[in-house]
DNA sequence: TAGCATTCTTAAGCAACTGAACGAAGTCCG
DNA sequence: CGGACTTCGTTCAGTTGCTTAAGAATGCTA
């Protein structure tokens, strides 16, 4: 159960070759900062120039990287390469309590189309799973591109111990499915490779991917969907921990003797300041429930959407909603800041539709945070950013689990 | 500057062969958990047993791996091998404020002889590196130990934010120096590689290896010495974050709008529990100072020692001395469950000056504190343990990085 | 058009690893 | 006591992936 979550059902030559290689070091350096020569290319991965030409002849037959224009030097110009994005496909699925949204991405993490449904899909797990593999079908075709270059599928679900919620609270329809057993059945039904994570490994993954993150950049992005999780990726590799739990930033303790947790300890970020405790807050609180127009006579549905109603509130200008936000980022942003310190990380992304809403808020915060001991004493220059489609980040960097597998392998 | 703190003076071949390779997993298999026999080797490297054998066989020609004893099958008896404790040697140095201490050790991490000299050992950091380069050499003419099997010196100091210390206030004879430079100056010196590390990530890596950690296993090493950090090593590698300085496990925050720490944070568990503040607390509790020994005539002058001096008279059955243990150990214990939180890690060792004194009350507090969320929620079944040689995990670190370098070459 | 700088390719060689057959060292059983 | 059986370890040929070294391509400049 060690690397990665999940089922791989046919994928994964065995034994043959295989090692660490130079395809896979060229890939990711193109993908990181594309377009490179092929000189350029040595000089970053370490190999000769001969083996890079001969690994890009490879990889130009099989039309993964495509060679576009040049650039002028003293003498022969340079021949810049790039991935062909719709070389390989990928679609990613976020299975969440509010939708279930389908990405198609191409080998950049670039969205090709996308498809969402409202929850839930059945009423049973084999119900899910038959309605989740037909969409998959349909994204698939009614996007006219060859199937045969997908690479697979990536699944993001609010399972076990994902973003902070109570197995039990989530997706009840799919209550007992382990990870690996929706994996390889997913993988079943659809005939991919199936990789399963929780959202914000994903998310991290996916901006990894996408913003072009560089191998040698420890970062972390924070996700905030129903709950607050992190995904970390040190050296190009998500941590995903010993039983692939990893990331519980939500349970981070910030107050030693606090309010008791429904994990069983105490004082953690997630109950003192989780998007869902921002959304009670906000009920309770009779002004700022008016100022977000929460139906109050409903009982509590979905933590995502109010919390998103409490944000636009308070970009609106509402003053109650925007002091529970600027207090739960004061929260939020010494998490961020422990984790930061613990891990020495320099980039952080703020994701996840939580953040999406909120960035304006957090943000600041946790940027107003670092700044005084990063002054004083570690002189880090921490960068904190808002991922660029926070709000479907889970989906596209499920898209990009399947992308980066195939550069580890 | 990634990949390890520090420098390495004549290390390195460069280019040549020196793939991942057999060698180096085949060596670590061996570490973690020997005795082993080549079919068992190629099981667990996923090496073919050809190539085993080939690699094991020049293993032995070098004298890296004896063969021990066989044992019977329903066939051809296995032929066990383990590493020669004397084959390869190594030099851990632990620059502390107090003393500095010398370890010889073997390829196994055991301790082959070891030296003490009371700090400081010169007025500027010359004197200082002359004296460190001829203790090495007396600590290895002493031995009567082939100096041509050594590999090289690891030095673990209180350099630029280690162990939770400003650093100006630390080995003032070696202000402004920072650890590369030290390394390549102390690698002068001695003619030796030397590895550069902090406390907490050298006695992390020398739990690794005396320990027989597998490589499968997250684990963090918790130091307290004159402050407290984190070594954290998952899959085999250590995590140094992007500038070296990740471990700062002192610096968690565990209270967000706590008191100022020296970082220019609020609310770090360094200001609010580390060994200064339990020292500080018992110098200004009259009885406490009474039950542990302390002379209040004096101005605080080693943190470590007057710290030994609270947790032995803790052990003694002094309440004060207790209570103030007791009190720390609740945010050390919150702060632990975070890191296994976020890491996902299981097993947690207590090392270091600070926890050898007093693991009696902190073991059992991180334990406590672990057990509600794990019943409830995490399953994990962490394991927290006590290093063997906690008071001197630092030097033994220090060498064990030394031998670490050479299976990641 | 010759010279030059640089990029990329080709060819030969080496080292590591795989696959498959073989030798070695025991147990078990008639 | 000898032969079948089991499991461990080795040998050998073949493949792969890279390196080194030399050479071809491509554009700028004089």
């Amino acid at each position: 159960m060690r690397e990665g979550v999940g089922a791989t059902a046919p994928a994964g030559r065995p034994g043959r070759g295989r090692r660490p290689g130079a395809r896979e070091s060229i890939l990711d350096a193109i993908r990181a900062s594309e377009p490179l020569s092929r000189v350029e290319l040595a000089k970053i991965t370490g190999l000769t120039e001969a083996a890079v030409s001969m690994t890009v002849r490879r990889l130009l037959e099989e039309g993964l990287v495509v060679e576009t224009g040049r650039t002028p030097t003293g003498g022969k110009p340079r021949t810049l390469l790039q991935l062909d994005p719709n070389a390989r496909l990928s679609v990613g699925v976020h299975l969440d309590e509010d939708a279930t949204t389908y990405v198609l991405t191409g080998q950049t993490g670039g969205v090709i189309s996308r498809l969402a449904r409202p929850a839930p899909l059945g009423d049973d797990p084999d119900a899910i799973l038959r309605a989740l593999a037909a969409d998959i079908d349909t994204l698939l075709a009614g996007s006219g591109v060859d199937p045969a270059r997908c690479l697979g599928v990536g699944i993001v679900w609010p399972g076990p111990h994902s973003g902070g919620l109570p197995a039990d609270e989530t997706l009840p329809h799919l209550r007992g499915l382990r990870g690996d057993e929706l994996g390889s059945r997913l993988s079943e039904a659809t005939g991919w490779p199936v990789l399963v994570e929780n959202d914000a490994t994903a998310a991290a993954v996916g901006e990894y991917w996408v913003a072009r993150v560089g191998p040698d950049q420890a970062f972390a992005a924070l996700y905030m969907g129903g709950g607050i999780g992190a995904g970390i990726v040190v050296e190009g590799r998500a941590m995903r921990g010993s039983h692939a739990s990893a990331g519980e930033f939500g349970h981070l303790c910030l107050e030693v003797f606090g309010p008791e947790c429904w994990c069983g300890s105490r004082g953690c970020l997630e109950v003192l300041a989780g998007p869902r405790m921002v959304v009670t807050a906000a009920r309770d609180d009779r002004v700022a429930a008016a100022e977000a127009g929460l139906d109050l006579t409903q009982p509590l549905r979905s933590v995502t959407s109010d919390f998103g109603a409490v944000a636009r509130a308070a970009r609106a200008g509402a003053p109650h909603c925007r002091a529970l936000l600027e207090s739960s980022a004061r929260y939020v942003a010494a998490a961020a800041e422990s984790v930061v310190n613990l891990l020495d990380i320099d980039l952080v992304v703020l994701t996840g539709p939580g953040f999406a809403a909120a960035s304006a808020i957090y943000g600041p915060a946790i940027t107003r945070r670092l700044a005084a001991a990063d002054a004083r004493t570690w002189h880090r220059n921490v960068t904190v950013t808002v991922s660029l489609a926070a709000a479907t980040a889970s989906a596209t960097g499920a898209a990009a689990l399947v992308l980066q597998s195939h550069l580890r392998a």
